[in-house]
RNA sequence: GCGGGCGUGAUGGAAUGGUAGACAUAUCGGACUUAAAAUCCGAAGGGGGAAACCCCGUGUGGGUUCGAGUCCCACCGCCCGCACCA
């Protein structure tokens, strides 16, 4: 008997694959297709435990696809730019190409050896100038078609490095090289016009039925649709101000008017006001994240300018400029309404502005003291004299009043705004898509022409001066203008890596193609039929690839039927460690890899004897020291140990918690496995009485692994698959019909473990490679027993068992179950009040 | 605050409204062994009892039902997302 070799047999199995192309992609119109995508990772160089569930995930759906009888497209690759590579190259020295390039060679030779059913013909970087020269054509596409366009926009301006900084570069408002305070600057950048996209995106997402309800929900929120009232206050100076409001109905309750700092009413007063200029400028201060902008304290500036009541002529209301109103949203301008808005509350009581209810609660009708009084705007509540003539309504009911009001009078009309702003796409990086455009003195900003893409990224460039480089590269700026001909200089910026990710998964369908796409493979292989990634992705990344495949279909790159590219998606949980921790003098906490800790009775210990805290359940990350290599799991138990544990141990959308004893509890179960198939293998033992036990439990094993795949439930499958293998080792049936079962679990195993399932396979004369073997079928007629055991419940709680024919009827079982000592105990000489029998499950007497 | 999700043994977790705790980990006992490892067999929710067996038990309290971990209502706790969004 050989040992389980888990190295020797993975080389083997691969290769073996790898010789006979099983996971070569090609369309063929006479099978039907399925295409599985895992988000492609980024190439920090190291694989992570996170990746290796990831891509199980995705193999399993692959593999059990592929015995299914479907070509399988599964393809990876590589989300290749973005900072961390110019950051390594700040940091020593080199360059981002060949760190990223050397990045990708050491997570690819990281990857295979897990023996993912990965096409890898099709594999490609998002920095290769293939992939992103067509991306420069998309760019164009949709530049012609209206998709882009240019604005100003704010962002993140670093003072002393002179270089704009990502908002993950700016903590607690400040550069994190430089440690100077950030300022807000305005840029001239590209946008994609994604918002005139709002509606859409957001009915859609209706249609997505498979994908999380939770991610649909971020998703609607993020859009953000709301109705509201448009409408402008008179200016007593003259002029107006235009509002947007969700609460028109509080109307009555405004104290004053606020206007964003970016307002363009703000920014001619700042002009020629120095008091306002100074007060803006303080309110400019900090990032330019919403969350930095939130936490900002609230600074207002009264401008003495005033402005009627819309209701009433005599009252007038002072503007002000605060800092929490965004310009971005609506018109940027707002009435504000101490009593019912919280914000506008803390305003109000900082600049003693006067606090007016508007309504109060049915039960309760007191004044707002420092606690605005926002109830929901399904709940009832008395109206104090509103000017519509509502008595006790609720909020939404006083909107859509209110609204009707103001359109019959004609002072103000009912407008839906959307939350979601246009996607800036420019970044003031190298490590990017270069934006394919020129700009003439004479001409403007001019497309390049498509003939002259991909526009490379220049090799020679340096990062030891902050700034981006190609900005200060001495001949790379320089063209001559596509339109005229005269000399002109390119955009330096490049785009936002979201692009990059946004259109990858069509890119796939046709990796070497000359165009973006070629529209017979995308009608072939288009949807991705399963999608799979972290939750982390919920709103961004699939956001902009919704936009996208729609911006793409517009230009002709994809069929209608991929407007929504994602048919079904999954998010898959993290992979999270205990973290070991001891403390320093100041209490602080010191971590210690999982290697330097020993675990005994439950307790964990340095190898100096001293105890550690054992901190379950986080996240790995190395500065916790709780993570654990792949590579070192690979090489001490196989990948097959580490696909099956991963799958083991949780529900794939939740958290899997990585434990030592765990992985080896997995590789003692696929050596038993092993041991098993083996035995088999050399046995002669005659047919026997128990074959036909071991084949059913064998059809029951295949019903029930299906659906625990088709469901997604692989920790349940997997607990199937124990319970087989525990019962393929306890039964006393035959040689054969062992055989036979294992060869059928070997097949139920291989989208788990493919390796050890070949092996299996092999060693009992299983035909072929399993992996081209046809998923095992259950026989119906297998699954249902002769005779059953069903559980006797005395008023609900289980006392008895009998066991009877499956198809006894109602009356006869009834009979029976009354006969049990426990029945004729509990009824105690009387007759019962009720007797449920469910054939075949239960019986429950009522005394 | 709003939205979503989750609360089951020591632990991870199973349970189309029908035997709660499958399967696994940790633990304990036994076999094999000079011994250990490996392997195999077995025990194990809590309480009571010599035993047959009985009582209690899925965060808490109610409800629907012959029957609730599962459905409904309220509450408590935890997790995630969003938020000065007008």
């Amino acid at each position: 008997m050989t040992r389980y070799s888990a190295a020797e047999i993975e080389a083997r199995w691969q290769d073996a694959w790898d010789k006979a192309g099983v996971f070569r992609a090609a369309r063929d119109k006479s099978k039907p297709k399925y295409y599985v995508l895992e988000m492609f990772p980024y190439p920090s160089g190291r694989i992570h435990m996170g990746h290796v569930r990831n891509y199980t995930m995705g193999d399993v759906i692959a593999r059990y696809k592929i015995a299914n009888g479907f070509n399988v497209l599964h393809p990876m690759g590589w989300d290749a730019f973005g900072m961390p590579a110019e950051n390594a190259a700040m940091a020593s020295g080199g360059h981002p190409k060949d760190w990223t390039y050397g990045n990708i060679a050491d997570m690819r030779g990281q990857m295979k050896p897990l023996g993912l059913s990965i096409d890898w013909s099709r594999e490609f970087a998002t920095c290769d100038p293939e992939y992103y020269g067509q991306q420069q054509a998309l760019f164009l596409d949709f530049l012609d078609k209206g998709l882009v366009y240019r604005k100003e926009a704010v962002v993140n301006w670093d003072p002393v490095d002179m270089t704009v900084l990502a908002n993950e570069q700016v903590i607690d408002g400040k550069g994190w090289r430089s440690g100077a305070e950030v300022e807000r600057r305005e840029l001239t950048q590209w946008f994609f016009r994604i918002s005139d996209f709002s509606g859409e995106l957001l009915e859609a997402l209706d249609g997505l039925e498979n994908w999380p309800a939770k991610v649909r929900t971020m998703q609607e929120n993020w859009i953000g649709k709301s109705r509201g009232l448009q409408f402008s206050f008179e200016r007593v100076d003259g002029g107006q101000i235009e509002v947007y409001t969700t609460r028109p109905d509080t109307l009555l309750g405004a104290s004053f008017v606020g206007i964003s700092p970016d307002h363009p009413l703000a920014r001619e007063l700042e002009a020629k006001d120095p008091e306002v200029a100074k007060a803006v400028a303080a309110m400019r201060k900090g990032g330019t994240t919403e969350e930095a902008i939130e936490k900002a304290e609230k600074l207002g500036h009264d401008t003495g300018l005033k402005v009627r009541h819309p209701l009433d002529p005599d009252w007038e209301l002072p503007v002000w400029i605060a800092n929490f109103i965004l310009m971005d949203y609506g018109t940027g301008a707002i009435f504000g309404v101490p009593a019912h808005d919280q914000r506008d509350l803390d305003f109000c009581r900082k600049y003693d502005l006067p606090v007016i209810d508007t309504f109060f609660a049915l039960d309760d009708p007191k004044p707002v003291g420092n606690e605005a009084f926002v109830p929901p705007k399904s709940e009832k509540v008395k109206w104090v004299d509103h000017f519509t003539g509502i008595d006790v309504a609720t909020g939404q009911e006083a909107i859509d009043a209110t609204i009707d009001f103001a359109e019959a009078q004609g002072w103000g009309k009912g407008v839906t705004q959307y939350r979601l702003r246009d996607w800036g796409l420019s970044r003031q990086r190298y490590w990017g898509c270069p934006i394919p455009v020129v700009h003439c003195d004479a001409c403007g900003v001019v497309p390049e022409k498509k003939e002259n893409l991909p526009i490379r990224l220049p090799d020679d460039v340096s990062f030891d001066v902050p700034g981006n480089p190609l900005d200060r590269h001495p001949t790379w700026r320089d063209c001559a203008c596509p339109a005229c001909g005269k000399p002109a200089r390119r955009e330096t910026d490049t785009m936002d890596t979201f692009v990059d990710s946004s259109w990858y998964f069509a890119r796939f369908t046709a990796p070497r193609a000359e165009t973006p796409t070629v529209m017979e493979e995308a009608e072939y292989w288009m949807n991705v039929d399963q999608y799979i990634g972290g939750i982390e992705h919920a709103i961004l990344h699939l956001l902009y690839s919704r936009f996208f495949a729609r911006a793409m279909h517009i230009c002709g790159h994809l069929p209608e039927k991929s407007k929504e590219p994602f048919d079904a998606l999954f998010t898959q949980g993290m992979v999270t460690h205990a973290i070991y921790q001891t403390r320093d003098a100041n209490g602080r906490p010191v971590y210690h890899y999982p290697e330097e800790v020993e675990l005994r009775d439950g307790k964990a210990f340095l190898k100096d004897g001293r105890e550690v805290e054992i901190v379950p359940s986080a996240k790995m990350s190395k500065s916790k020291m709780n993570v654990v290599d792949p590579i070192n799991i690979i090489s001490s138990f196989g990948a097959d140990t580490a696909r099956w544990f991963v799958l083991s141990d949780s529900p794939p959308e939740r958290d899997v918690e990585w434990t030592a004893s765990g992985a080896e509890a997995a590789f003692k179960h696929l050596s038993r496995v092993w041991r098993i198939a083996s035995d088999a293998a050399g046995s002669d033992a005659p047919a026997s009485d128990a074959d036909e036990a071991l084949a059913r439990e064998m059809h029951k094993a295949i019903h029930d692994v299906t659906m625990g795949i088709e469901s997604f439930g692989f920790n349940a499958a997997i607990a199937r698959l124990y319970a087989f293998t525990n019962a393929i080792q306890k039964s006393q049936a035959g040689a054969e019909a062992k055989r036979a079962a294992l060869r059928v679990l070997a097949q139920l195993m291989s989208p788990m473990t493919p390796h050890l399932s070949e092996s299996v396979w092999e060693m009992l004369g299983g035909q072929g490679l399993v992996i081209n073997a046809p998923w095992p079928r259950a026989d119906e007629a297998m699954l249902v027993e002769e005779s059953v055991t069903m559980p006797i419940q005395i008023n609900g709680k289980r006392r008895a068992e009998i066991s009877v024919a499956k198809d006894m009827d109602k009356a006869e079982v009834e009979k029976l179950a009354l006969a049990t000592d426990a029945v004729q105990r509990a009824l105690d000489g009387g007759s019962p009040k009720k007797v449920i029998v469910v054939p075949g499950r239960i019986v429950n007497v009522v005394v």
